[in-house]
DNA sequence: TGTACATCAGTGAACGCGCGTTCACTGATGTAC
DNA sequence: TGTACATCAGTGAACGCGCGTTCACTGATGTAC
């Protein structure tokens, strides 16, 4: 449906201009890459980032993202293709956040710790970021393959947290690891969806559930 | 937002009757319990699965349910207070065969065969209704109290989910059951999200997944 | 049994809304000379 | 340095669409007598 061709990208545009003319910008108040707005390619991420936080990942709109980036609602056409497009972008940001919360986790010389670790890390990020959460693991990711910057965004994530998993008991198969995701990825599904919500039993939606859980399974609690 | 008046529920409307014309009313060709339609109620729910299963959990409308149903889109609002409402219902129903499902794999003598058959049926369940899990896990489960049946079927399954995994080793805490659960539930969105396609390793989205990371989970295997 | 009336599940038109997207335009910025 | 021109990121109006929901209506069915 969508021709495959990227947005705008900010690009270096004149990488081969005389050094007297880009020693001459640099001198400038400040490093403005687009003409008019300053920035508004980051301004609408961040925005829709915020629009995501505020509404969810299902009441996001173009038009509220331009709003809250202050420009009027075609504006954002001359930096992203669609809605789709923006999104994906916006999600593969969330990707690389998750991926560097998973691998900032996974210094634990223990390396039990270490899978404890990540799998908090995992869980809270769902936890802070539900929307976002939601987002990326939504439609997007069924079509990955559109959307280059995404997908890889996404598998880093996905490599990361396998690998660490994997890392713990090279013995074991990828199996092991694959379980251990699905389990803080379910664990996260089932908190920020509220499924937890009213149920009859002792743990409830609380911190630190991922630790207990993941622990258990690992047979050492 | 909605008033919690529940909508037409196909009641018996002349429990009092004198038993001359119950009986001359059973005496008919079929069974109507509505005027023009016949079942209007139970055809629509029928209709709203199937269009969640051509169009997903997303793209569902009220419009297309009442044309898959073969009436006008204002007709529903003779049998359902709003969209909302009707998807509750289906949403009910998917959790009572989510629930059905998980107890009629609970039949097996040996307990981890047991365990590991309640996991094969869920993870089958959402492989083989994508949308309707989707659905059940969507925003209407944190407004669940608004829709009680709803609720009452959601937390049914839960809750066959969980005593027929704490019964599997009743020394292990609620965790334990609690981390199946999670284990399971992640596995499912994973593969329904597709976020397995391509990803670099041994293990993909085949049949059986469920039963080897819950048998690697158990440590048995 | 036949007739007059009441009920109410359907219809089709309409309302009002918000959406993604397009388009001609404008004006601030950058470039060439 | 100054001026004329080119570029292009913004604007605001508009398009066309599909949505949930409402409403006056109609006619098939059920009920009373």
């Amino acid at each position: 449906m969508k021709t495959p061709v990227p947005p705008n990208t900010p690009v270096k545009k004149a990488s081969a201009k005389p050094l007297a003319k880009a020693t001459k910008r640099l001198a400038k108040p400040a490093p403005k890459v687009s003409y008019h707005h300053g920035n508004l390619r980051e301004t609408l991420l961040v925005a829709a980032d915020a629009v995501l936080t505020e509404r969810g990942a299902q009441g996001i709109t173009l038009r509220d993202v331009a709003k809250a980036a202050g420009v009027s609602h075609a504006a954002p056409y001359h930096h992203f293709a669609s809605l789709n497009d923006l999104l994906a972008t916006v999600a593969e940001r969330a990707f690389i956040t998750l991926g560097d919360a998973v691998e900032a986790a996974a210094q634990a010389d223990d390396p039990r710790e270490r899978l404890l670790q990540i799998s908090e890390a995992y869980v809270a990020c769902a936890r802070v970021h539900p929307a976002q959460f939601r987002l990326m693991f939504g439609p997007l990711l069924a079509h990955k393959s559109e959307y280059p910057a995404f997908k890889a965004a996404a598998e880093r994530a996905f490599g990361t947290m396998l690998a660490t998993a994997c890392a713990y008991d090279p013995q074991n198969g990828p199996e092991y690891a694959l379980a251990g995701w699905s389990l803080v990825h379910g664990l996260s599904n089932l908190m920020i969806d509220g499924a937890f919500d009213g149920l009859p039993m002792q743990v409830g939606n609380r911190d630190g559930l991922a630790r207990v859980l993941v622990g258990r399974v690992l047979g050492h609690i």
